[in-house]
DNA sequence: TTCACGAATTGATGGTTATCGATGGAATGG
DNA sequence: CCATTCCATCGATAACCATCAATTCGTGAA
């Protein structure tokens, strides 16, 4: 008799059930992975603190970054919907999207 | 005269200003980058909604992956200090780090 | 001691990502 | 018109990461 250990069938103990809905997890990880990025992290910081957009030049300057860098990053919070761009003259100018989502708000709020 | 467009020297408009510390920057990073995989972010999820500690052999059940890269993505937990775990017979059981920063937590709250 | 089983580690591989230089488009001023 | 400036994209390279097969380690049972 096996009192201390479960029973258990060929490497399974507990049936584990995935309650997160992986279409929900995957929106999550896409999120996720935009901001892990030390680079991008201070980008949304210092998006979230101006009062007014920034443009692409000045993050050139702030983080010692080549320009197609920096646009590559701006780009990759762009496609998952964090960050917004208005053009003013030559100039594009940056900041943080106006629909976020409660969680996403929330995410950010709790980051930077 | 330019009304519409401030002053600007070479590349450079309104001085940006990284407020968020590096370090801070760093230690978020390293948690992002371990959430930011759909695996390891469903795992945490499935950990933070059970009452007791789950094994890895329960997670090769649960995700159609190997063994070893099950034992693979609880590292990544692990290092960064998410996870915790406790080996029981042959069985090694994982749960949720007891001592979670407030933010840390806040941010599994938000995403899992 | 020997065997079986679960877990961690190693090595290799394919895919992803960060970075830069070069290029081209768009807007402005001469 | 041409020259300049800012930005995005492309191409290339190096570094990183996820995954698996094979191996090793540790534990418990026969």
């Amino acid at each position: 008799m096996k009192a201390t250990l479960p029973e258990r069938v060929k490497g399974v103990c507990c049936p584990p059930s995935i309650t997160v809905p992986p279409a929900r997890v995957d929106a999550s990880v896409e999120v996720l992975k935009a901001l892990a990025d030390p680079t991008r992290l201070q980008m949304v910081g210092v998006l979230k603190r101006s009062t007014r957009p920034v443009c692409i030049c000045d993050f050139t300057a702030a983080f010692e970054l080549s320009q197609p860098t920096i646009s590559h990053h701006m780009g990759k919070l762009r496609d998952v919907g964090l960050v917004e761009m208005t053009k003013v003259g030559i100039w594009a100018h940056y900041r943080l999207a106006g629909h976020l989502e409660p969680k996403t708000r929330a995410l950010l709020d709790v980051l930077v």
